[in-house]
DNA sequence: ATCCTATATTGGACATCATCTAAGTCAAGA
DNA sequence: TCTTGACTTAGATGATGTCCAATATAGGAT
């Protein structure tokens, strides 16, 4: 994640104590964090960052496409996924909420046949797997 | 949807004016509206009915598998989607937010190889395409 | 090293979507 | 027709996210 900070500040990307913070909390692999977590993992190393400034950062780090915004079935709240860099999609835990990247075999694009189109200019596609994660077992 | 009703009345389901206004509301194909949406228009054909019952019928409805609950990237409310009886999925426009219902050619299920389950028992999965409709173009 | 200024941060108000609660109402079986 | 448990209601409350004016600061210019 450190390249990202290089990468963004050749991009004129002003680098504050904020938004270094917000990009460290955000490293690592299947990072999936709310705002609200990545604001409470942000509070610990920086106590008075604000809630406004996690989503205003994390608003600008999806503009530019170096995180990505993921939304879930009955989830309320947004999710951010660092790894922007390699296509994948997502597996999630009906039970505790927990997330996953995965990889597939096949190109879902290639699912979808002219047919469907309904005359669309079809630019992107998401794919969402559900289940029960082996701690949350086949309680309800 | 009569038939719906019906099935409902089976299953101990108690029939009152809302309910049936919000059935019929739902009445359609390519039917995928907000609860904001379906109250208003159930307003059109019972005034006094609360926003509460939308939400709690709604609700009901998506609990005994009559009616899905639909989320889509950048759109912020819940969409719901009386057809429930097919599998399908679905196509957004990224500039109106209209919706339709798509069917494809491969089962999704069978794109995610084993080595990237993680240990989850798999149950479902959702596909959403994303593009412009033909009304909405190209613009921005 | 210091200054300058465009840009970033902040707290709190506001907006949206959804859920909860307690009191009143009603569908439908006895 | 009566009774009752389930349903509906208005409004409060909660969760998530956005906006704003005032203040602070990174980083280039001096």
């Amino acid at each position: 994640m450190s390249d990202l900070l290089e990468r963004l500040r050749g991009r004129g990307w002003r680098l504050t104590a904020q938004r270094r913070v917000i990009a460290e909390v955000l490293d690592g692999e299947h990072v999936h964090y709310t705002a609200d977590e990545v604001h409470a993992l942000a509070v610990a190393r920086l106590p008075e960052i604000s809630r406004a400034s996690v989503y205003n950062t994390l608003g600008e780090l999806v503009a530019l496409g170096e995180v990505l915004e993921v939304t879930t079935e009955g989830g309320r709240a947004k999710r951010y996924d660092p790894n922007a860099h390699r296509p994948h999609q997502h597996l999630v835990c009906s039970g505790c909420g927990t997330m996953r990247d995965v990889h597939l075999v096949t190109d879902p694009m290639g699912a979808l046949p002219e047919g469907e189109r309904f005359g669309f200019t079809v630019s992107g596609v998401t794919v969402t797997y559900y289940g029960r994660c082996p701690e949350c077992g086949s309680r309800a």
